[in-house]
DNA sequence: TTGTAAGCGTTATCAA
DNA sequence: TTGATAACGCTTACAA
């Protein structure tokens, strides 16, 4: 059955359809009469709008291409439904696209959006990404495109982001005041903007209280659980044992934490541990994991109102160049060296 | 900057557009120079065919509407890895709705989509929904929609599921087997047939032990931690404490353990616990927690298959009207109430 | 082998 | 207040 559409009502109203049409979108010059009987006829043939031609003729979509990652992890997900709090309410539909981490399925995820003419991008970056040239290309094309969480700082597009380097700080500082001084670092992928500014912000915490950084406690992990546990082996044979761990994510300090354990080491007696960007888990392992708390809804609904915003005034709004969002340290038994040594004497 | 169109194309080369339609759609009744011309000022203009006019005139979108309750926990998510393999192999987009368990949420969804001109749905329905009629009327229709994990019986369309009141019998039965006799078991919302069917074989295994069930065993808690949490008061007030628990779900059995533990009851020496639909959490909580292992994303890919199958067949598949894919049970310390008395003593 | 023209559902423009 | 027509990007009979 073919769905109805504005033709078959004004066939059976014998009027125009432009007449409809206008009935319709509720326009002033149309008699109450007519309208009355439009939408009737509407409702009574159960008539739903066809958006696809409308975005044939207006040259828009209403639709909004995201590119993350991943989602399986909650972060992003959350994020997303940031995202659609504030796009749906403006009927626009969102349209989701993994890269999973690799930069040649960012591109095609990038092409097959441009070809369904989504009308602005909402993008954090993929890890293995060389350049930012296909994002740059979009922007300058005039496409709106947003960066959030991880960003392209080479483009000149809006980012919504938190002070990774700042609450790295705030995070490797809390170790050192609860008497850690070698503390291991398990960084991320390398050309991933947090990666960089995490370890920058562990390092600044170490020089603020003049512990000198050594190389071999920066220690090349990933993102998950897997690499965590990986990184803990090499942690288990370094000869002289860390007193502190920050993990650039929760599944990486988790990872990390669920072997040290099985290990027999004491969390946070011998280690404490700190993770980074509060993930559901943090609250179930044992001990919970002190983490970084990002206000992941929030990044999503401020990256999607620039979008709206650039998508209303047609051009990229200037001040949301870098857009900043607060974050927490919400600390918790795993790394309350202090409390824990106290109790345990 | 207008993108760039076959008429752009076709004027460049002072050629008609369906000239260009027919070379670049690699059709036989065109000419190789032609061919190669046209291909070459393509790529020269940077042209991308535009998906959403070729919709309006095959009256096909080449998109796919997917209704799901949430996908925070990451088993939606999982699921959806699976049916986006699927579909977007084939060159279907897919949209993502949540209904975030509303009726009403969902029925907006689907109007949504419909306006969208989803090509077909794949839907997990929410819990509060009174009936199918919405879904029903979309099938009518001639609209093809294929349920998954949470279905709908009363509407005539494939489903892919797990057989979840076998798995709940296998579940319970070895608790008992464990050695527990008084088994609580955390129900979800009433109306969700996932919940009725595991109920029921949580009554299956007792009545094949020839265990008296009983009315007050059997608490209704929800789906999240949250509601875990609330049950664990429920039990702990319970004059005879049970020996065993079985939830609905994993989150609702995390939730309880974490609470149970906090009041000093022992996993599983005391109480013994299993969940269902294996979250990555199992692994996590301390004790590992046993759990039901559904392939999610075999159940979305499955999911995924069949609704192509509709869309090439033109008809719906009749042999697949029901699905049942094979599930575990991952035994873990939260169950290993006989292995643990062992090593108590 | 190529071009012309109609059509998909809708709306904007202009004329009636 | 309403209707006819063109246009959005693309494909496809049919004609040349």
């Amino acid at each position: 059955m073919k769905p109805v559409t504005i033709k078959d009502i004004a066939k059976r109203l014998n009027i125009s359809t432009s007449t409809v049409s206008r009935a319709l979108a509720d326009r002033w010059d149309v008699n109450p009469e007519t309208r009355r009987a439009v939408l009737e006829m509407a409702e009574q043939l159960h008539y739903k709008p066809n958006l696809i031609s409308l975005g044939l003729r207006s040259n828009q979509s209403f639709s909004i291409g995201v590119i993350i990652p991943e989602f399986v992890n909650s972060f992003f997900a959350e994020v997303i439904n940031g995202i659609n709090s504030v796009l749906v309410a403006n009927n626009y539909q969102v349209l989701i696209c993994q890269s999973n981490e690799s930069w040649e399925t960012e591109k095609s995820n990038i092409r097959f959006l441009e070809s369904r003419c989504v009308d602005g991008f909402l993008v954090s970056v993929s890890d293995d990404r060389a350049n930012c040239d296909y994002f740059r290309a979009l922007i300058e094309k005039g496409v709106p495109v947003v960066f959030f969480n991880r960003v392209c700082d080479e483009a000149d597009a809006p980012e919504v982001i938190i002070d990774d380097r700042r609450w790295a700080f705030e995070a490797t500082d809390h170790l050192i005041r609860e008497g850690c001084r070698r503390i291991v670092h398990l960084t991320g992928p390398d050309n991933l903007s947090v990666s960089i500014l995490r370890k920058a912000g562990y390092l600044d915490a170490l020089a603020a209280h003049g512990i000198e950084a050594e190389e071999s406690l920066i220690v090349p992990a990933g993102l998950f659980l897997e690499d965590g546990a990986a990184a803990a082996m090499k942690i288990l044979a370094m000869e002289e044992r860390p007193d502190g761990l920050f993990a650039i994510t929760d599944p990486v300090a988790i990872g990390a934490m669920k072997t040290l354990r099985k290990r027999g080491v004491r969390i946070p007696e011998e280690i404490a541990v700190v993770g980074f960007s509060e993930s559901p888990m943090a609250a179930i392992v044992e001990p919970e994991l002190t983490s970084v708390e990002q206000p992941t809804f929030e990044i999503g609904a401020a990256a999607a109102r620039i979008l709206l915003e650039w998508l209303h005034e047609g051009a990229m709004p200037r001040r949301s160049r870098k857009v900043v969002i607060d974050a927490s340290l919400n600390i918790r038994e795993s790394s309350l060296r202090a409390a824990a040594a106290r109790s345990g004497e």
